[in-house]
DNA sequence: GATTAATATTGACGCATGTAAAAAGCGTCT
DNA sequence: AGACGCTTTTTACATGCGTCAATATTAATC
């Protein structure tokens, strides 16, 4: 049934006899039309094949009923997850989300604020890249736009939302847990890409001085890797392993990722990671990665809570939207992370 | 430096002192304008804060210089990878991608196509949801702009392009592989969520069957856990070892995140999958996903070359893009697979 | 220095819609 | 019948830029 194309409201509305203004006013809000009005249009609509157009429609609102996210990353399903939930809570709003994904290069990630720009969005919620990036092009989007950091919060910039797990709390949860279950941990950093790589990384120290214990990191001077977390934590721990060293550790990875490399390294080596065994090799993560319930042995980590970090940033977008300015107030929600107790550690 | 904003082109053009079409030119293509005003044009760009309005470029021109992109599903590292080729390949050929995920839901699904022609995309690059799709959403979209899908082909349609894997040459191979090196194996389906499902288990019966052996397919039935692959390759191998089955079989997954649920199923119970134990327990996949390397053991599998089916998507969507008029030929390209041989089998 | 070609500017119109004000239609109540 | 309120239509203007034709300016050529 190839149905008449029709391509403006001018013509729609010679094509059903109802006044273009009437069919702009039905198409934004059919409340906005008189109940037979609204019968019309319908009827008529089931008859021709047309879509209003995007751009003239969003060209004349004050606002596109768009936001904009940046992630660093698509290879990794902590950053799928958290934009799954982005994109949930702003479907329930009625907002569109335009993901643009800036493949760990800081030029990429400043194109794609530009687009936003342009494309006039209504706020732009960034998990930045890391510690390549040009800052500029946050303080830029910050200043012009209702603006939200998540996930990573680089130290320079103040007077900017943000929206992310509180590492203190939570590689202090299973800091803590390591302690008292079994031998103090070893901290296997990951490549220096982000600010919670760095953040973690101190949250442990300071947890482990707090409870008396000698703070120990490795892997942290091995850059080459990049974002390939797994290879990072296969190559630390063999390098360690096959010098005879950490065999009975218990080694607390800067994230799962990490972990899964870890595993692999000890099953490489014939070692069996495991909570029971006091005084054997333990090995955690750190963001409750989907995978974790899968490995061999089970990965014992601490969830990020994913979905109340997506809320939250797009709540607070939207909460930035709607007032009237822009007010001084700049908030920080920070969540806890929960410890999930699975096998290896 | 908070430099002055310039919100139209009208301004710009009174203060840096060049005519609106001029700069109109500049921004399109900077060379269709002299060297003298492309010297003056950018350096009146340094000293204010201009971007153009996408809506108004964009609702003149002919071309909008975007490509649509759905994909069912974000938290799967195959898209996700798949998805990152084709945002690589349309950035190379300067175009703008538009990603938008159906999350599993038809009526997402067709919202994102209308989406799509109501920004008068130049093309979308669809990769169906499978089994719940409404059929008219890819033909309304392959009748109205340049379409290709991807990955997943819908029986129903013909006159579309496809650019996929070869189900019947990569099941073959592993079938095969797995046939050759051990005893016969045994399929475990995957929920029928796509059409791949499906294809890579008939490919399978007539591997096997040309092979001369007889197929046994399992998990088939199981329909509870949709997209949550690993746990359903959990379930059902649970069950059948539980109950003292399989457990010398080869059992070839569907893909590869079943397969990580059937890894763990597997230690669950003691077993130990290998590639050298003739005889004994293997469990191969199918993608090459990404942690494969990294699971213990490593998961023998068969790769799709993902790079090649992003790229060959977005240079036939490029390719009609480009063409006069809607050319009557539709293409359908397969890629080989490409055997991965790691210890699980 | 005059001629020619290349380039720039000006002005005008178009794109598909939002939006506001005024006029017209309709039903209800007095 | 007339006044009132609600909805719709009419009319007109606005949005930010593409694009074209005509004209003005500049540069290059001889």
């Amino acid at each position: 049934m190839p149905k008449p194309e029709i391509h403006t409201m001018e013509e729609l509305s010679a094509a059903i006899g109802v006044s273009r203004p009437t069919l702009s006013r039905y198409f934004q809000d059919p409340a906005k039309v008189s109940r037979s009005s609204v019968e019309r249009i319908r009827r008529g609509l089931e008859k021709v094949d047309y879509t209003p157009n995007f751009f003239a429609t969003r060209m004349n609102r004050k606002t596109t009923g768009m936001i904009g996210v940046i992630i660093p990353y698509l290879n990794d399903l902590f950053f799928t997850r958290l934009l799954e939930s982005i994109e949930r809570a702003a479907m329930k709003a009625g907002y569109t989300v335009i993901t643009q994904c800036s493949h760990s290069d800081p030029e990429i990630e400043k194109r794609a604020a530009e687009t936003f720009l342009s494309m006039s969005v209504d706020g732009a919620i960034v998990a930045p890249l890391g510690n390549h990036s040009d800052m500029r092009v946050y303080e830029r989007l910050n200043a012009r736009l209702p603006f939200v950091l998540m996930d990573s919060r680089p130290k320079p910039l103040t007077d900017v939302d943000f929206v992310g797990t509180d590492h203190v709390q939570s590689t202090g949860v299973i800091t803590e847990y390591l302690c008292r279950v079994g031998s103090p941990p070893i901290f296997l950093a990951m490549p220096r890409v982000n600010f919670n790589a760095l953040e973690r990384e101190n949250a442990y120290v300071a947890k482990m001085e707090l409870l008396g214990f000698e703070p120990v990191v490795i892997g942290a001077e091995v850059v080459r890797q990049e974002w390939h977390f797994e290879a990072h934590g296969l190559a630390v721990l063999n390098d360690q392993f096959s010098k005879g060293r950490l065999l009975e550790s218990s080694i607390l990875c800067a994230n799962d990722r990490v972990a899964i490399g870890a595993l692999r390294a000890a099953a490489q080596h014939g070692l069996e990671p495991g909570a029971l065994r006091r005084g054997g090799l333990r090995i955690a993560g750190h963001d409750d990665y989907p995978l974790c319930p899968y490995t061999t042995p089970a990965l014992t980590t601490v969830a990020q809570n994913v979905a109340a970090i997506g809320q939250a940033a797009v709540d607070r977008l939207l909460e930035k939207c709607s007032a009237e300015k822009q007010s001084g107030n700049h908030a920080i929600t920070l969540m806890d992370g929960v410890l999930k107790i699975r096998e290896s550690a």
